[in-house]
DNA sequence: TTTTTGACGATTC
DNA sequence: AGAATCGCCAAAA
């Protein structure tokens, strides 16, 4: 699976996130399968800007619910329209009900090994 | 190759 | 209970 490295496959999973569900840098982390990692996940999304296919970074806020990232967007009020935009009600930088909106790709996403792998029909079973 | 760097999270004080 | 400290680890310098 891995001819991606850790910064794409955060991509990927922040890619998956529906609109108006958020997810936490260590959900993400713990997915990737390396659960101390969270900190790589923000520094991840830190170098997302210029990602194609657009990674919607507003997804993912840390474990309480709080807007860390704010400061990386355009303007430092860009994280929170766009989660407002998507329905999720955010009052001085923390996500209200947090639990209600949370998804976790640990929950919703097949197994990594399946998620990273192209598409069956170009994929050789090895 | 070694050092620096964080959009975290848990642990400790 | 809130603040400070500590461990984490891939990428870039």
């Amino acid at each position: 699976m891995g001819d991606k490295d850790f910064f794409e496959r955060v991509w990927e999973v922040v890619r998956a996130i529906p609109p108006g569900r958020v997810t936490t840098y260590g959900a993400i982390a713990r997915y990737l399968g390396s659960p101390r990692a969270a900190r790589l996940v923000g520094y991840a999304l830190n170098a997302s800007h210029s990602a194609y296919p657009p990674v919607p970074a507003h997804r993912v806020v840390n474990r309480l619910g709080y807007l860390t990232g704010k400061f990386h967007f355009p303007s430092p009020t860009t994280m929170q329209e766009r989660l407002e935009s998507e329905g999720i009600q955010v009052q001085h930088d923390r996500i209200q009900h947090f639990e209600a909106h949370f998804w976790d790709p640990v929950a919703h996403l097949p197994w990594p090994e399946v998620f990273f792998s192209r598409s069956c029909t170009e994929q050789p079973p090895l």
